[in-house]
DNA sequence: TGTACATCAGTGAACGCGCGTTCACTGATGTAC
DNA sequence: TGTACATCAGTGAACGCGCGTTCACTGATGTAC
């Protein structure tokens, strides 16, 4: 069956958007791609007219990853968009979520503990960093933003982490607050 | 073959010892028991004479790793051990060797992402947030040390998502600076 | 306008491999008599 | 003190399964003539 001009690269982009979802919620070594082609209602013989690799799927999956997360940031200069942003980051849903969530809080940290960081990571953190940095959150020097961003890396690494849904909630109620100064005051 | 009284429960813990080092370097997923037994001059078969299944074994490996983390940390009223701990753990040393190190940013980060988060990880956090809190640590109330901890977390796992050792090593030393006071002010 | 052919996204069977788990067995040693 | 037996940590072959990858093939459609 013959296919129309722009058929090949939108199943390309089903393929990322469905394997990136999966490879977050479920781990690189956790998603196989059979599963994943039959997902799509296409059966995994194909893939390799797609891709190389199953580690080439990984690179783009995480490059779009990033690329939506990148594209959802507000404009530093707008502190109540940026507010809601943080709000939403260290918020229950995102934590539940891993599949729809930040890469760098799940692909990343596979890619990063298993010894093969990739430079997709690297643009990620230095974006999110400079934003946090450039805005009305507390912390205001360059390092800051940094800081702000591992606290809530880590502030969603453990409340997926621990068991009692209290805890895990009061995680991110602290770094909430200790990033953010209170909604009245900005 | 029979053996000394104790030598079931020594080889038990051998096996839990080098488990805890490959799931926290390999991951859960990427550690199997073959090659473990192997390593420890056994064969697989033997394993299910120690643990009922995999799952038990992981259990087993996490409470083993966090004891083992809990017993290295100073006593909070001592600043000058507690902040030797805090530039361990920030340091490049503990970054560079998963296998060794922070139970909760390996295994408990892949046991959180994959949804069966253990009490282990609980106990392991309040400890830790709770030392760092009642310390000379720059953040004082009991949150603060909460933050503190996931600011520490989240450190080590951008410091390994990210490519570029520079930007890797800055990561460290901005939450260190900013966890920390200055070694000559303490 | 009608026929012959080339294209190529996707099919589906097959490959070798490592996985977690099971199980009948081994054999050195402690215990019973 | 010497023999027979029970114990049980560890052995090693086997199981069914899903993995990533390969490859000869299909067949609807665009293109050439």
């Amino acid at each position: 069956m013959r296919y129309s001009s722009n058929h090949k690269a939108e199943t390309r982009k089903r393929i990322i958007g469905e394997a990136s979802r999966r490879f977050r919620k479920n781990g690189i070594e956790g998603t196989g791609l059979v599963p994943l082609m039959k997902a799509l209602g296409l059966t995994h013989g194909g893939f390799y007219a797609h891709f190389t690799s199953k580690d080439a799927l990984v690179q783009a999956s995480l490059e779009a990853a990033v690329g939506d997360m990148l594209a959802r940031w507000p404009d530093p200069r707008n502190g109540e968009e940026l507010r809601a942003f943080v709000d939403d980051y260290l918020s229950a849903q995102h934590r539940d979520n891993p599949g729809e969530g930040c890469p760098l809080t799940s692909l990343g940290v596979e890619l990063g503990l298993r010894g093969t960081p990739s430079s997709t990571s690297d643009a990620m953190v230095a974006r999110m960093a400079e934003r946090l940095a450039g805005s009305e959150v507390r912390a205001a020097a360059p390092q800051q933003g940094m800081v702000a961003l591992a606290a809530m890396v880590g502030a969603i690494a453990l409340a997926r982490a621990v068991s009692d849904p209290a805890t895990s909630d009061g995680i991110l109620d602290a770094v909430r607050a200790a990033i953010q100064p209170p909604a009245d005051e900005g």
